[in-house]
DNA sequence: GCTTAATCGAGACGGTACGTCGTGTCTTTTC
DNA sequence: GAAAAGACACGACGTACCGTCTCGATTAAGC
């Protein structure tokens, strides 16, 4: 997303300043948290940053790029590949992990930023698309990684449509989250037995 | 020196203008079409509509509400009561339903529109719980009631959690639809096989 | 003052409400007196004197006239015949009118309308016609009169110009009030002095 | 009116924009002369200037003020040092002066303009005040300089009151110009007649 | 060490849109 | 019919940001 600095040939002169990158990231997070995505302004994240607009709009083509960034930036862990636990127990698992997105999602601290991220996605198909590639792929390889162990241990029928069942899981808590619904573990856990028992009774299907 | 307006109402005055609100609905919708959320303006649809600003600021709080009504006029009938089909088998039912729900979401003349709204209520909650009150709620009681005859019919165990099943059917759909991601009758299909397979599964619950 | 509707031949419906235009003109003489003749309006007005705007579009082409209206309404002795005064000395009563003059420009409750009625005749030309018409000429022709009835008791030589003679005597009190200048009894003595010197000194001229 | 933007301490950034300020400029002395000073508009005058509205706002705090800045501008030469005529016959030489002064305020080019001047001045006094400094002022003293060296060569009395002189000569030019009276050179003849008549009858007096 | 050039903070610029206020006209209802 | 009330199309207000464009000042390569 950001230009790479690398040893090509470059005749001299100043390197991009990682200073202001990150007060830019902190700045427009921060921000978000406050006043929302629609009254975020590029102006506004230089000046509490203490940084020229030229070198947000040098480095980053839109708001909501810099939003994305920001949001990788602050959660830094997501990034790297994150394996879902695997304890042998699919529906524990699965609970905890599922548990885990809920109390995340609760979160205040994450709530209106993440809400700006997702509004910016809505109108800005290449930053969803980047989103899919840099965050949304790892992590639904990595829950889809889970369930193939299961199958692969025979708590799956092998016919079971895996990537239907990554949607079932998390769709539904996404959707609530969204519309402002009760998100609570109860749901979660039911969430997670209503799916399972579905996939396990599933005939064979072709994809 | 003048006498207060006796009795009820209005003590005089020119009344709303039919002719102009619908015109600023219709500019709404159309322009919202064009060029998205984001670059939609209050000073556009007031242009388009051959309308002065102060009239869209006198009855509308803002350009997500405005979104929000142009949508109601604009698909009428889904605010009145809507049934959904009962031919007494739950699963081609639902898949019919889905279907539907699958081509609407795929119609480019409501795609852009529906996104929009769906930004306009990620940084509003005012809005989003108008909607949840005038279109999502009635929706949802009338999938809620088709499910309750099935279950009634026997075709769903007793203990079924239908809030959760409601939730399981549609909330993938939306999701892929958000995303980007492929969405297909085929997928409707495998989502009412599997999720029905689960309910029908399911351990009895209390909620 | 509001005669009850007299037998003239009138068909039928409402007279013109004398109540409405009093309130009028007093609320536009208070309010050009707070807030200047830039921000004075007629929705003001109308606000301030509970009177719906079309009663002043009915009765008032501009926000001048209306102004100017008020202006006569609240100095309603300056439109009948004024006399100056004629005691024999004709030094002493030019003294004694135009440190009235004086004082009335430096009173603090006139000054801001009187401003504001200059302003707007320098901006209508029409406005400055009616002006001329109903206040400056009647004014000047008493001004006029005093200084003949001087010529003819041969206080002023045959040739004088009198016309002159009034600007002579009035323009320099108005000049120094429009520009914000000094303007004292010791001036408007100076001035009387000066110029009957130079009334008394003129070569007979024709004109 | 407008800042310096000589050496000392700025910053950094850009430099208000020369090309900008003419346009403005006289962008702002033709509406006005078009339209007058009531419909002249910020917008307008931004609009014709090819120039953003905020380029206006940075710089200037008024219409009022913009107005007077291209005052200036459109005449440059006024700023300078202006030394009136001097034959050695003062009455010829005042007659010449106040001629060209009649024929300038007859000018239609002119006119429009300094009434919308003149009306800006009555509603700000801070305006009022600049003109008198930057103007005013120094146009007096030159005036002055005239009467004095006169009466240094003895054609007028050693007491005659200057200041007042200056008024006398030229406030009824102002005033017949302002009220739309007529204003001719004959008119200027004999106001400089008879000030000068008078002056040179003038007792002493102290000021 | 000197040169050289990209980057930085700063901020002016031409613009678009904001949300508000006032204009002058029109319509509705009451007296 | 006139009046109060107030909606309407329109235009301007003064402000906030947009994205682009200079300005010096700074900074680190390559010579």
């Amino acid at each position: 997303m950001t230009r790479s600095a690398s040893g090509s040939g470059r005749a001299g002169g100043a390197r991009r300043s990682e200073a202001s990158r990150r007060a830019i990231l902190t700045a427009a997070f921060e921000l978000v948290g406050e006043v929302g995505y629609e009254r975020l302004s590029i102006e506004g994240i230089a000046a509490r940053a203490g940084v020229g607009k030229q070198t947000i709009y040098r480095w980053w083509p839109s708001k909501g790029v810099v939003l994305f960034d920001a949001f990788l930036a602050m959660s830094e862990n997501q990034e790297g590949e994150v394996a879902l636990p695997d304890s042998g127990d699919l529906e524990a698992d699965l609970k905890l992990v599922l548990r885990a997105t809920v109390a995340e999602l609760a979160d205040p601290r994450y709530d209106l930023p993440m809400r700006a991220l997702a509004a910016a996605m809505l109108h800005d198909p290449a930053l969803a698309a980047e989103y899919e590639r840099r965050l949304e792929r790892p992590l639904r390889a990595s829950k889809r990684a889970r369930l193939e162990q299961a199958q692969a241990a025979g708590q799956l029928p092998p016919g079971a449509d895996l990537e239907l069942a990554v949607d079932l899981l998390w769709a539904p808590l996404w959707r609530r989250w969204q519309d402002g619904g009760e998100l609570t573990g109860a749901f979660a856990d039911a969430l997670v037995e209503t799916v399972l028992a579905g996939l396990r009774a599933s005939r064979r299907r072709s994809r």
